[in-house]
RNA sequence: GGGCAAGUGGCGAAGUGGUUAACGCAGCGGACUGCAAAUCCGCCACUCGCCGGUUCAACUCCGGCCUUGCCCUCCA
């Protein structure tokens, strides 16, 4: 089975082969730190964090560069609202972004560079493509001549014709081309600044993705990743610059570009004000779920937010981690246990088992299909399920065996997804005061069918719930028991009656 | 104005030149259950924006049209 990827410079799908067979570098443009992320900057996190969990699944070694644009217009106005200084406005947000990423089980990268630790690269850049004589300079601004470049506009599948006649831009008149874009730019009074040969500036905002993805991954990469509004002009420039300064091509072999999130079909983005922040929506939904509604639909697809969206996405992904919690509570922490003979049924099993995980495999080995690898997961769980609640299922040593297997396999690939749930077993010490509410609101004879003396700890005071529930399901009296499960779900506690004892879990 | 995508059931969303158009949610019927929940089984698009064309055969290829989104300015 061949990997395959979608390359935004051929606009085909290719065969994917890193430059080293075992070893895979990739960039990826991160965040401008002015502000907390968006749902939007999570998708493009989330993607390429699975293409990178899943290129280490496929047993390649991953190299993961992401930067932190810490120094620009928009931190250096922010700042000035906030009356801070640049340099802690940013790093502040930086902080920030490693609270999101880290709850949206985004794995961090091998290096995350910042722009502003790499000014004597980037003006050893700027240095070399003067001396090629493919930049000027101007006022004490260096501006990249785009005619001097004659690859120019081949990701963005344009020609410099053509984008100057849509050019919505007012075109600076002391430029060669009005397609020339600044490489370093003068400072103005009170802004941050750099010495350099040109003046005390700082560098242009494409210049840190060339040299700091070379100087990391070196020069021929394997992946460049980023939003799909990078592609012009960011990413155009940064192969523009980062090509004429080495004189060779390609600066990337692979660029990957994921699509939008819409809000009400549109675009979800800064400017447009309709952006939602993961912070905020990391205290309503489970980032499972978040992460579970941003894979569900291809990366390269629009993917439209709304409130019902997430509802949905929690929904279904349930269904995921309901079969999973089944598996380990039938598994429990065991390990691998003595096979002993295998009936048809488990044998049969076995069999579906991996054809479910070969079809995950085949669909993230198509661009990474989220969608239909989600689909395989549905159908394995499918699978579990049917195995387990068998009317004749037994926890002899073979179905063990086969279980503890199966558990593997179902939660390397959540793995892949980072859908794996977090631990979250642990009931919040509110969940006791709710129950002492519920218990407070017992009938007299019900409430003394409790110690006088209840238990501080939450999951103590559970247990003696359940236990009391169960005595009264014992003694048919379910006006009791029911009640108690009514009102355990009130305060978000879910009970199950199983063949095997009653189930809780949050909701 | 130029460039690029996309339009699939009530909703979300895959997919293919030719047997029954995945998967999930919702809904309906059945099994299980004291009742639920979870789970399982079954049903749920004669049809894939519209109109032409190519083909023995198109939802899938081509052309036109309509609609929507994105890029051409900072933005993941």
């Amino acid at each position: 089975m061949e990997l395959k990827v979608y390359n935004t410079l051929t606009r085909k799908k290719e065969r994917f082969a890193p430059k080293n067979a075992h070893h895979v570098r990739m960039y990826v443009c991160g965040p401008t730190t002015y502000n907390y992320i968006h749902l939007g900057n999570a998708r493009a996190l989330v993607v390429f964090d699975t293409i990178r969990r899943y290129l280490i699944f496929r047993g390649f070694r991953v190299t993961y560069v992401q930067n932190f644009t810490d120094i620009d217009d928009k931190i250096i106005n922010r700042a000035a609202e906030e009356g801070d200084e640049p340099a802690a406005l940013a790093d502040r947000y930086i902080r920030e972004y490693f609270r999101d990423a880290d709850a949206l089980r985004v794995l961090r990268a091998s290096v995350h560079p910042r722009a502003t630790e790499h000014i004597m690269e980037m003006q050893e850049m700027v240095r070399v493509l003067l001396a090629k004589q493919i930049a000027y300079v101007l006022d004490g601004d260096v501006y990249f001549s785009v005619r001097k470049f004659p690859g120019y506009g081949k990701l963005s599948g344009r020609t410099l014709e053509e984008m100057l006649s849509g050019a919505r831009v007012e075109v600076d008149a002391r430029k060669q081309d009005p397609l020339d874009f600044v490489l370093w730019k003068t400072a103005k009074p009170g802004e941050p600044s750099w010495d350099s040969p040109w003046g005390p500036g700082r560098p242009g905002w494409h210049l840190e993705c060339s040299v700091m993805s070379s100087k990391y991954l070196g020069f021929g990469f394997d992946i460049h990743g980023g939003g799909s509004d990078l592609i012009f002009p960011h990413h155009e420039n940064e192969i523009a610059q980062a090509e004429a300064c080495e004189g060779a091509s390609p600066f990337a072999r692979y660029w990957l570009h994921n699509g939008f999130v819409t809000v009400n079909d549109e675009k979800m983005s800064k400017s447009l004000g309709n952006f939602f922040i993961v912070r905020s929506l990391l205290q309503e939904w489970p980032p499972e779920v978040l992460r579970f509604f941003l894979l569900s639909t291809h990366y390269r697809s629009p993917l439209d937010y709304n409130t019902e969206a997430l509802g949905l996405a929690r929904r279904s992904y349930n269904r995921l981690r309901n079969t999973l919690e089944l598996i380990e509570e039938i598994t429990g922490g065991q390990e691998a246990v003595p096979a002993g003979r295998l009936s048809k049924e488990a044998g049969d099993f076995r069999h579906q088992v991996l054809t479910r995980v070969a079809e995950f495999e085949e669909a993230m080995d198509d661009d990474f299909n989220t969608s239909l690898a989600l689909a395989a997961l549905f159908n394995l769980g499918r699978e579990v399920n049917g195995f387990i609640n068998r009317e004749d299922f037994a926890q002899t040593p073979a179905a063990l065996h086969i279980l503890i297997h199966v558990r593997h396999y179902f939660t390397s690939l959540l793995e892949v997804l980072g859908l794996l749930p977090g631990e979250s077993r642990e009931l919040a010490p509110e969940y006791a005061d709710q129950m002492r509410g519920v218990i407070a609101g017992l009938e007299a004879g019900d409430r003394n069918l409790l110690p006088d003396v209840l238990p501080d700890e939450p999951c103590a005071l559970l247990d003696l719930l359940l236990q009391t529930r169960q005595l009264a399901r014992q003694q048919k009296n379910y006006q009791l028991s029911d009640r108690l499960r009514d009102e355990l779900r009130e305060i978000g506690i879910l009970l199950e009656d199983t063949s095997r004892g009653v189930r809780w879990r949050l909701v």
